[in-house]
DNA sequence: TTATTATATTGCAATATTACGATAAAACAA
DNA sequence: TTGTTTTATCGTAATATTGCAATATAATAA
């Protein structure tokens, strides 16, 4: 064994474990955050930003834009990243579902 | 390789990512899903909720446990287990950060 | 055309995760 | 004590992830 029995939960639960494994390594929390603090969508130096080689980055990346949390667009040569205001949406929402039904709980 | 470079990150991204890690599979979402139906803090019949043996639950739990995104409590011969709306409360407020940052972006 | 620049893909080694049978431990009941 | 119930741990096989050198691709410049 050791692959996961996606196919024994439901397909929300399915979808909410992609977001949070895209999420879930601290490269990608940084390629977000750098996100972020750039003015605009900065295009290229993603790779010199962070202490990982080009293959790596183009990796994390992929898994990032394959999870719909972030977006490119081709821009000349470069590629210009930018971060999918609807899915982080779409996670925050999941976690205030979660703060309205901790609300009537006792622990 | 193999291992994440863990220490080339801060340790807000690091823990950020550890927490997105123990949500990351589809069985731990259901084991939060499920804490979060039950009116109370039930103990025991996670085993009979879930497709999956008793030990691999029991390594699921540990994950969430060691996240700290539950609790759980001895009662008696069973473990009861809750979840910690503290841990969900940081989790929702990041992405609240999030959403005020991108605010002010053009994409 | 050739060169340059930026990003993606391939291939592989190191490591981590997932799942579970077998077994252990802990709390209680008879 | 022995038995029962519940959860944890150990050991191990199958699979997934991470990281990067080498290479490929795509767009533009000279």
């Amino acid at each position: 064994m050791g692959a996961s029995k996606t196919e024994s939960f439901s397909p929300e639960q399915n979808e909410m474990a992609s977001l949070f494994k895209a999420l879930s390594h601290p490269a990608r929390i940084a390629i977000v955050d750098y996100l972020l603090k750039v003015d605009s969508c900065i295009c290229g130096d993603i790779v010199n930003e962070l202490p990982l080689a080009q293959p790596t980055i183009s990796q994390h990346l992929k898994e990032l834009k394959n999870a719909n949390i972030i977006k490119g667009t081709i821009e000349g040569t470069a590629i210009c990243y930018c971060i999918n205001p609807d899915t982080m949406e779409k996670i925050e929402s999941h976690f205030g579902t979660i703060r309205q039904k901790l609300k009537n709980k006792c622990c």
